[in-house]
DNA sequence: AAATGGTCGGGACGGCAGGATTTGAACCTG
DNA sequence: CAGGTTCAAATCCTGCCGTCCCGACCATTT
């Protein structure tokens, strides 16, 4: 997402409405085993539409897997990493660097304070 | 794991000038060995001071520090993961509020020093 | 000076996250 | 029916991220 270079390498989606699993192995550069394995380890990925004991992947699920994919493979993050990420997606961005940076700052503040008002 | 409150919760950094590797331990509250074993990992660490055999950390190694065992076990990122964010472009989101926040504080902050200066 | 305790590096070792492979059956599609 | 895909579950494997051990060295205290 931050990163189109590397996604613009994978395939684009196809316009049909379902896709097999061997289509998503392809479409996500994933292997059919790793996604089945995903799939325990992302709630997200828990919508995945199943007729008759098969995987039928929509658009968005193929969304979510190159995604998932990115932040594993690209950004080096570790998979309870990028579940955290994912599932908090747009709210506390702020704790970032930036955030601890500033609270860390704040705390040597005070105890600068302190010395001064003694 | 989220929880920004993590970081707040390591002691104050004393405002002396060198630290030895069992204090910055305690401070970033990663084990000495650990430590050792990042600076292997984390070119970021080459810098640590170096007398007569021993580690001197100074601020900036303590602080540099406590960024990465953010990284490693707040926010999710495996050590190849942490090592790219670290040196890489990892400033692209730097011209959010956070950022504008510490500029912010820098500006009041040279104001309070020509303050007591005066 | 001796004692105490922290620090050094390096190599062997280990747990477990993150897959990879295998198996054998069910299911499509032609 | 043949050949390909998929299934769940079990087992196996690799390498990341430390952990442990060690004799030696160094700093500070008594």
């Amino acid at each position: 997402m931050l990163d189109p270079a590397n996604n613009a390498v994978l395939p684009p989606i196809p316009g049909k409405l379902y896709f097999t699993i061997g289509e998503v192995s392809v479409l996500c550069a994933v292997k059919p085993h790793v996604l089945r394995y995903w799939e325990q380890e992302f709630p997200q990925l828990k919508s995945i539409n199943r007729r008759g004991n098969r995987r039928y992947y929509q658009r968005q699920n193929v969304l979510m897997i190159r995604q998932i994919r990115s932040l594993l493979y690209d950004q080096g993050f570790t998979i309870g990493g990028a579940r955290q990420r994912l599932s908090g997606e747009n709210q506390k961005e702020d704790s970032t660097q930036s955030r601890q940076l500033i609270n860390q700052m704040i705390i040597e503040l005070e105890e600068v304070l302190g010395t001064l008002k003694s």
